[in-house]
DNA sequence: TAGTCATTGTAACTGTTGTTACTGATAACT
DNA sequence: AGTTATCAGTAACAACAGTTACAATGACTA
């Protein structure tokens, strides 16, 4: 676990802190798709995520969802950070976009390292400022694009974030993380299909222009 | 200065905290209206706001705007916190929704309560998470509600912000703060008003049912 | 009092998104 | 091979939101 720490961390926390971290966090292999956090849930330890990537979704009043956001390297989940400190459900469902590696930290460390390291401290601002600016986004793509800009925008985050440019999603999938129906989707797709900036196939999707 | 803050304060803080907070701390007036935070600005002291209500508003690529959510008596800017640590710009414009009275903290300070004071630093994780909180929220109306469903929201939010169900607004105001415009906003109004929701006037509006 | 301006009401139209229904294509399974 | 299920394409329509244009009303001022 050091090594993937020291790679991944080294850079943000002191040594002290470093060794701390190896000492009571505990390494976690997690498969793609796995349900890490449900909504209602009480939270009991902190992830902070050193492969892979981690979707962010809500929930509206019919079960249906929203994605708000992927966690990368070096993030961590800003929610948890409060429903650790204060007790409170979690508000959102957490979910492994791809296999993801992450070192888990107990919560009661959490108050401790606060007063102790500076370094800490940094990191957790530094984490909600992210996780903010990161819904501040998703607020401007809801409100201000139409549904092809945001599908496109969609398109190349999830090419981004699998490093990959064939996406394997199925229309009702990204539909469904739109909070969109399918033949919407579908309708769009084709279009920027014709546009030549998509390939479509069944079951995936190639990004031919990403920007 | 010391009475305001204890009054609002006191339950949260620690007496030596309280102290020092009086000591560096600069009491302001702030009229309805008054620009507070401009978006790219930096922020140099942080609010602690006292009462009346602050409106946070982000901007789209045309220059026009969206309501995202008030801060109230007891509140702080979240944006504001980590603009100080990170010497980060502003995301969002803030304004003063009615007269408010607060409390202004310069940075330095920050990182010095946050290693000192367990208080201060469950003050600033509570109010991340709030913001986090409110943020959902306002991605809940805008994707899951229809217009009619937000004005509605918007309306009663007005009014309890105010503590008056009379809102002192034009329909053109109403409409850039949704993000709509204004012959939208005057066609739901009609609508609400008959359905007996709302009472409509020259530049006033009437709540009827408050929920 | 007449004129000006801001505000509101309304009609008519457009464009986008959501819905329903059906078809064809492809993969998976027996 | 034949059956079944999933996925994608498309048409037709409905609902909602955004736009343009203009009229009517009230408020303020010269």
């Amino acid at each position: 676990m050091i090594q993937e720490l020291t790679q991944n961390y080294a850079h943000l926390f002191e040594k002290e802190l470093l060794n701390e971290i190896s000492q009571v966090g505990t390494y976690k292999d997690i498969p793609e798709g796995h349900k890490m956090i449900e909504i209602g849930e009480y939270v009991r330890s902190m992830p902070l995520l050193i492969s892979g990537a981690i979707k962010i979704l809500r929930e509206d009043h019919d079960g249906d969802e929203l994605l708000l956001y992927f966690l990368e390297k070096g993030d961590t989940c800003a929610m948890t950070l409060t429903c650790c400190l204060g007790q409170k459900k979690s508000e959102i469902r957490a979910i492994a976009e791809t296999d993801a590696k992450l070192i888990m930290i107990p919560i009661e460390k959490m108050e401790e390292w606060s007063a102790k390291y500076k370094s800490w401290r940094n990191f957790v601002f530094e984490s909600y400022h992210n996780r903010l600016n990161e819904l501040l986004e998703t607020i401007d793509s809801i409100a201000f694009l139409k549904m092809d800009e945001r599908l496109l925008k969609y398109l190349n985050e999830k090419a981004r974030i699998s490093n990959d440019n064939i996406i394997n999603s199925t229309h009702q999938e990204i539909a469904y993380e739109l909070h969109t129906s399918r033949v919407v989707i579908s309708r769009l797709l084709k279009k920027l299909e014709n546009l030549g900036k998509v390939e479509l196939h069944r079951n995936h999707i190639v990004i031919k222009n990403i920007n």
